[in-house]
DNA sequence: GGTAACAGGACTTGACAAGTCTTTTGCTGC
DNA sequence: GCAGCAAAAGACTTGTCAAGTCCTGTTACC
């Protein structure tokens, strides 16, 4: 259970990769998707909800690519995570409350949000320089 | 991401019922799942399996139904859930070394291996007993 | 032997993961 | 302003798996 899916997985290895190049250096998506092993159109996909969450730029046309949006020691694993993957939910009732009906009494009901806490702790604390090779 | 799927947690519901019976009460599948809101048929296959991982006894014919196998205070979360989830596995990588080509210099691997061993210290750490309402 | 209960297997349905393909939009530079 | 480059967007495919249902078998009690 609890597993990334490859969409995940290949998200943060190509912005771990973006990390490792030399800042304000435009890498294209090409150049990327070949790097980290990943199916360009696939990767594609990936990179455009990064741009939407607004933690890579994109540039058009001809000299474009992707950039990191900041620096990458500001950049945590939590961001990237949830950017592609959604919120972390170990359990449909750490949403909000209502999602189950028994959620009032439910004696479970806090360790999933024990659970949760401890993964985004884990997460937040990683930033992309901690992950970047040099 | 992360999530525990429908079976994990009517599991939990069940199991945690048989917990909060005095000791040594033999409770009916039919009266289980009505007692915790899940349908009868698919109950029927999670305790299945809790009966062939241990953790429960069932018993057959008249009179017979189920039981947990151990005090409510040996038995932890852990074990139930991986019982009818399997492992925790947040990412493939964890498993075994030779799932990722990439895992020998990958330095993200690290970190889905420290979210696994967190997620298990929790549950781990919380019996039935612990859950049981009385 | 009949009935009460769990065990096991086959099957269904829908959603979602993991992509692919095609078209459009925007940019740069001659 | 046109050519070509590169990302954005959307439609489509394929396979797997979650979440059940249903039916038949097996065991135990009386
Ligand atoms: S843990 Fe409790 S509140 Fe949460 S979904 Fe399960 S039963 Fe509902
Ligand atoms: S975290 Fe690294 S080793 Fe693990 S699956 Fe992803 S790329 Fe492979």
């Amino acid at each position: 259970m609890m597993e990334l899916t490859r969409k995940g997985d290949y998200a943060i290895r190509g912005i771990v990769y973006l990390a490792s190049q030399p800042p304000n250096k435009i890498s294209l998506l090409s150049e990327i998707a070949a790097a980290v092993d990943v199916p360009q159109t696939f990767l594609a996909k990936i990179f455009q909800q990064f741009s939407k969450t607004g933690i890579v730029k994109s540039f058009r046309g001809t000299g474009g690519g992707f950039l990191l949006a900041g620096p990458p020691e500001e950049i945590t694993l939590l961001q990237v995570v949830e950017a592609v993957e959604g919120p972390i939910l170990p359990n449909r009732c750490v949403l909000k409350a209502g999602e189950c009906e028994r959620d009032v009494s439910c004696t479970v009901h806090p360790v999933w949000h024990q659970v949760q806490q401890k993964v985004r702790g884990i997460l937040a604390n990683i930033t992309l320089k901690d992950l970047a090779t040099n």
